[in-house]
DNA sequence: CCGGGGGCAT
DNA sequence: ATGCCCC
């Protein structure tokens, strides 16, 4: 388990919302063009760059800098979604189970796919194996690691190819992918070859690579905040980070995160790419000029609550909560501020008509019933000045029982003995952390490990932990089923016994 | 401060 | 419920 035993990779989708619109539009292709939202240019294709228009720039900007730029309107995301959704399946069928980022980005773990197919070649293809697409920094960097790293990397070029390949030719769709042995840096140096093309990694230049990216902003996790508050310590660069002690950093931070600092700034980051579930919540938000009257808010949501349900209406899944966000506008700060709250459903709001979930028969007026009077509890009796309001959906409860999701995973992986193969949605999970590769007992099957709740990993370590000293067992997990979510039926087989978490996993359910 | 999302920690 | 993060 040395430090670069891992092949990950990154796919990111060139010019995302733009490129879509350029498939439906293929018109487009030979213009400079961009997508609009509100007053700002959100994405354009690479001939608007060449005018040297970048992102999220105002419209009105980049017209000056490109006057034969064209506009589509991107306000609206279903169709963006629906690219999303089909790059994650085709992903999936082909490749393994992602960790999406976003609609357009994805982290695969492929070290077992690689290993696979170093595996079943013979001495000489081994030594006539290439590498696909750039590398960083060059060839030769690869060979002075003799940890096999080379090897893996070079097959997970190849895989890299074969995803680009195929996302080119199934969906019309360029994309951009890195390849590296941790998540951080195959993301990172994916941009290096932007559009269309690959990059992947010497392990050895990790520290070096990170440097000359220079802002600590290019760190996963750092954003306007923490690089703040970073440089209030004097560090203005990622080598900065790499050659400050320690100890300065944890002066000013949790051990936490200032280890995280410390260890991304050289290139190390043990975090594990988790596979996605299903979307934990499903929103519609519109912004709106300056709203003063309550009846033209209760329009905005009238509107916004069917065209929300239409978006789960495949999910198989209800919500039983809704949060009602709005946007005011808060003159003496001069700046506008969300609120947010929580309201609650019922079950029987929801029916299935043609296999699709709709609204019940009056449930669309009592919903907008809690939704105006939430939206009152919010306000109190001040006047306001709203430019946003929002719905999302969350608290979502499982419908079906017994052949859903996770048991059928868990039930077929069984089946197909030791040969770990991602297929479906984990269950719920919470921010990396904990999770680390290291900080797994190493006769766990990490395959299903790494697919449970945090909650229960820490729970089943600290029994362990708790164990091992009254009992002289080993930590051995056999087999583990995972039952539908109504069902709540997850045990684990553990030394012998069977251990039934059910009530524990309830009582974190319910918090 | 502007689009329209989503995740997680606190 | 809010804050910070990601796209
Ligand atoms: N603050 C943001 C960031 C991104 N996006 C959307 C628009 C992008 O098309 C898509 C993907 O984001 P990227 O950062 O990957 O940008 P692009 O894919 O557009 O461009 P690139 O070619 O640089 O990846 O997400 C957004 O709406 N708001
Ligand atoms: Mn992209």
């Amino acid at each position: 388990m040395n430090l670069h035993s891992s092949v990950v990779i990154h796919v990111d989708i060139d010019y995302f919302y733009a490129q879509v619109e350029e498939v439906l539009n293929p018109n487009l292709k030979d213009k400079p063009f961009g997508v609009q939202q509100g007053l700002n240019m959100v994405t354009c294709n690479y001939i608007a760059r060449s005018f040297g228009i970048k992102k999220w720039r105002p419209v009105k900007e980049c017209l000056e800098k490109c006057p034969d730029l064209v506009l589509v309107k991107g306000e609206d995301l279903s169709e963006y979604k629906k690219f999303s959704k089909r790059i994650a399946e085709l992903l999936h069928e082909e490749f393994g189970s992602t960790e999406r980022m976003g609609l357009d980005e994805h982290y695969m773990d492929i070290t077992k796919l690689a290993e696979d197919k170093l595996a079943l070649l013979t001495d000489e293809e081994l030594t006539n194996i290439r590498f696909a697409g750039p590398f960083y920094p060059n060839e030769e960097a690869f060979s002075k690691c003799s940890c096999g790293c080379e090897n893996r990397l070079m097959v997970g070029s190849q895989i890299a190819q074969n995803i680009r390949d195929k996302i080119l030719n199934e969906l019309k769709l360029t994309c951009s992918v890195g390849i590296a042995h941790n998540k951080l840096l195959a993301k990172l140096v994916g941009q290096m070859n932007k559009p269309n093309n690959q990059t992947v990694l010497a392990p050895i230049a990790a520290a070096e690579f990170m440097a000359e990216l220079k802002e600590v902003r290019n760190i996963f996790g750092v954003g306007g905040k923490t690089a703040e508050r970073i440089e209030e310590l004097g560090i203005k660069s990622i080598s900065d980070l790499q050659n400050c002690t320690f100890e300065k950093l944890r002066n000013y931070f949790t051990q936490e995160t200032a280890v995280r600092l410390k260890e991304a700034a050289l290139g190390i980051d043990n975090s594990v790419v988790r596979p996605s579930g299903k979307p934990k919540t499903v929103g519609l938000e519109h912004s709106c000029p300056p709203i003063t009257i309550r009846s033209d808010v209760e329009k905005m949501f009238q509107d916004l609550l069917p065209q929300l349900v239409e978006h789960i209406e495949n999910d198989a899944r209800i919500p039983e909560g809704l949060k009602v966000t709005i946007r005011q506008y808060n003159r003496e700060k001069k700046a506008s501020f969300k609120e947010t709250k929580q309201c609650v459903l019922l079950p029987s709001y929801f029916k299935h008509f043609d296999e699709k979930i709709k609204l019940s028969d009056h449930a669309h007026d009592l919903i907008m019933k809690s939704v105006m009077s939430t939206f009152d509890k919010i306000i109190g009796k001040e006047k306001f000045y709203i430019n946003l309001v929002g719905l999302c959906f969350n608290k979502f409860r499982e419908l079906k029982r017994g052949t859903s999701s996770i048991e059928s995973f868990l039930k077929k992986r069984k089946s197909e003995g030791e040969t770990s193969d991602d297929n479906d949605q984990s269950p719920p999970s919470k921010r990396q952390k904990i999770v680390n590769r290291n900080s797994i007992p190493a006769n766990v099957d990490q395959s299903v490990w790494r697919d449970l709740p945090i909650e229960l990993q820490q729970e089943l370590m600290r029994s362990w932990q708790s164990s091992s000293t009254n009992d002289n067992s080993s930590d051995m997990i056999k087999s583990s089923t995972f039952a539908s979510e109504s069902s709540q039926g997850l045990k684990l087989k553990s030394n012998g016994n069977l251990k039934n978490v059910n009530t524990l996993y309830n009582h974190f359910n319910k918090k």
